[in-house]
DNA sequence: TGTACATCAGTGAACGCGCGTTCACTGATGTAC
DNA sequence: TGTACATCAGTGAACGCGCGTTCACTGATGTAC
């Protein structure tokens, strides 16, 4: 889809359709977008989703009240789809990370890195995901959830993956994966209103605590080897 | 303070004293704490304490909205009462796991039963603490976090004086316990509105990450002794 | 190309609603003597 | 003990406010031929 001129016009059915398509649903995807940066830009350590107003939003979008309508039919459709965004945002990092650590090495290490630096160029997509992860509505509790469980997943994947490479084993991938998850996402909330200063001492924890749960579960496995 | 029939009357002034201050002071307690049983009992997974309004409150517990006002300056002010209740609650569950601990020793698993044991007889309570942990008013994330703090700090102690009875060493102790608590009140969310049988798949889960983690920490221990 | 018609994003007025807060009050409870 | 006065928890009316949502509309953009 490409941009042109209002006053162009064309011939070919083909090419003017596609052209109209692309002028006025173009319109209509450039104030969608207005609307959702407008919530986004309402987040903050003191504001919560659940705290926005369809007027507020409307206002901040510099478009009537009403017109919220055309684009959402409630505005918890337009948290869903930030955090659609969010999920698009984690799977971005996730590759960045994988990417980093088979150049640099030093998986935790990298992965953190990577996950704060995510963070402080998303601050408020992540605060919206952070949130409502445990949030007060179910829709979005649970479509955060399924964004994470595929993080997850992924991540467990990565975690045999490494375990193979390096002969060693751990037990239980997932619950691994999980306790990781949690912790990462638990100090990346507390980051994100953190000074620099403190976000850094909050890395140095976050990769300690990782490193022992990942030497616990080698632990654990090589007892479980030796008692078979 | 004793409660007597209201139509009675006294004679020593001291006595007589204290006897006026029982029963209007108590009829204002009873208001109090029934202002406090009505926001409680109107918290459930899909309502959070911000979602409350003073009036709703206020029509809960009985009384004209203009009166809560006799009571509390403010809603928030009430919820930061809770909170202190739920600090009270999360001593009386450190002690009763200790108690616990002494007679059956296993350390984490009666640790994670007492939780879930107290969780499920103060579950509004438990909700109120494990929401605005991460809420949106900073009163209460402060108010909260201290009382976290202070639960923190007392299983780290816990963890140390265990460590020295078995002869073992652990690394970082204060980090330990707040990885172990950050995953306890997580999973602790999540059972709140999980069948007895999901609640009893996350206390498993649960067991096995804190001991993923504390021998994570062990073994790290060991490796740091081995090397100086 | 020009013309007649269709689409539809954005609008402003209007609505009823529950909210927090103020105010002057009532009357039972408590105090002083 | 009785009496005159003080305290104060609880009240109902009233306020102004921002909210979500409806409706009939406008006019620029797009389509058909």
């Amino acid at each position: 889809m490409t941009i042109k001129n209002p006053g162009a016009k064309m011939h070919g059915l083909t090419e003017a359709w596609s052209y109209t398509l692309a002028t006025r649903a173009e319109q209509k995807l450039r104030t969608r977008r207005a609307l959702m940066d407008a919530a986004l830009a309402q987040l903050s350590a003191d504001r919560g989703f659940g705290s926005l107003s369809l007027r507020e939003v409307a206002r901040e979008a510099g478009i009537a009240p009403t017109s919220f309508y055309r684009h959402f039919s409630e505005l918890d459709e337009l948290g869903l789809a930030l955090v659609d965004e969010g999920g698009v945002a984690l799977r971005q990092l996730m590759r960045q990370a994988r990417k980093r650590i088979a150049r640099d090495g030093s998986a935790i290490s990298t992965s953190v890195d990577t996950f704060m630096e995510y963070l402080g160029n998303n601050a408020n997509l992540f605060r919206l995901m952070l949130r409502e992860r445990t949030g007060v509505s179910k829709p979005f509790r649970t479509a955060v959830k399924a964004e994470i469980d595929h993080f997850v997943t992924e991540l467990a994947d990565d975690l045999v993956r490494f375990a193979d490479e390096q002969n060693k084993s751990l037990t239980e991938a997932r619950l691994v994966a999980e306790a990781m998850v949690t912790l990462v996402f638990n100090q990346g909330a507390e980051a994100l209103d953190a000074t620099p200063k403190e976000r850094d001492e909050l890395k140095l924890k976050l990769k300690t605590e990782l490193r022992m749960i990942l030497v616990g579960s080698q632990t654990l496995a090589r007892w479980q080897q030796g008692q078979e």
